[in-house]
DNA sequence: AGACCAGGTCTCTGTTGGAGACCAGGTGCG
DNA sequence: CGCACCTGGTCTCCAACAGAGACCTGGTCT
């Protein structure tokens, strides 16, 4: 099976029936491809663990996160129907962002990779290590 | 920076003990952005779902990924510990890459996101249809 | 001799992310 | 009155990064 008959089966399976994030093509990549980035994760991560939050609160408690960015995550999560986006019209404006049952459900898949990470986090930067004092000779 | 020194750093402003993946310089949160990486994730899907395989396999079998990410992405996994190359010193050169206990530990938290995605991608799909829709006047 | 193979690396260029300035517009402060 | 300040962004600029495609290695086949 060549690239090419790989890339036009994912398509053709995606405009019909079955979706395959595999695909290049297919819908379902890119909708992966940008839930599968960090900046996503961790703000799916901080509304499912701390609850609704401000526009500032998210900035504060996703460390490093630039407006910039901020700003096209959740953009896109609005979008894709998993994060609700609601504005009190006061002054100063309030901003707060909330899981909407599909973000939810999300935010319960990658929870525990964070969980995981941090509770292997020594175990990998030990392999780390290994790899590079390995590699550091040859 | 050393890796020594990050893990101080990191440790200081994870609470001297704790890891953390939202904060910046915790040497978790580098791991993390790592892993929430849609190249990493698709490869540990693929060497998951489709047991040990070369160079080219994993190039097909994750669409779309070029040369140098797929290299440099098995690089990183290796490196951490979640994957393990071996070379056959054959020629043609033959390389196999295949997951660790490590990798396949995560793997089994990383393919459920890939499901859900596929199951999901439709719901999502019509969310952003109607977020467009209505953005496209305003 | 020349082409071909796998598994990369190197170079160049277009895209992306981050830093920091700017903006709206209502409020308090002098 | 004039001015700074608040939030939740947007705009601009530059550095870093991702992708495309050329090149490399070195052994075999024609």
């Amino acid at each position: 099976m060549t690239t090419e008959e790989t890339v036009q089966i994912g398509a053709e399976q995606c405009g019909r029936l079955e979706l395959d994030v595999f695909a290049q093509l297919c819908p379902s990549r890119e909708l992966f491809a940008e839930l599968a980035d960090k900046w996503s994760m961790l703000i799916l991560m901080s509304l499912s663990a701390c609850g609704p939050q401000r526009f500032s609160e998210l900035q504060r408690g996703v460390g490093g996160v630039s407006r910039k960015m901020l700003t096209q995550s959740l953009r896109n999560l609005e979008r894709s129907g998993l994060v609700l986006r609601t504005v009190f019209p006061e002054t100063p404006p309030r901003v707060v962002y909330d899981l909407r049952p599909l973000g939810r459900e999300l935010a319960e898949l990658v929870a525990p990779l964070g969980h995981w990470t941090e509770r292997r986090a020594r175990q990998m930067l030990a392999a780390r290590q290994e790899f590079d004092a390995a590699h550091a000779e040859g």
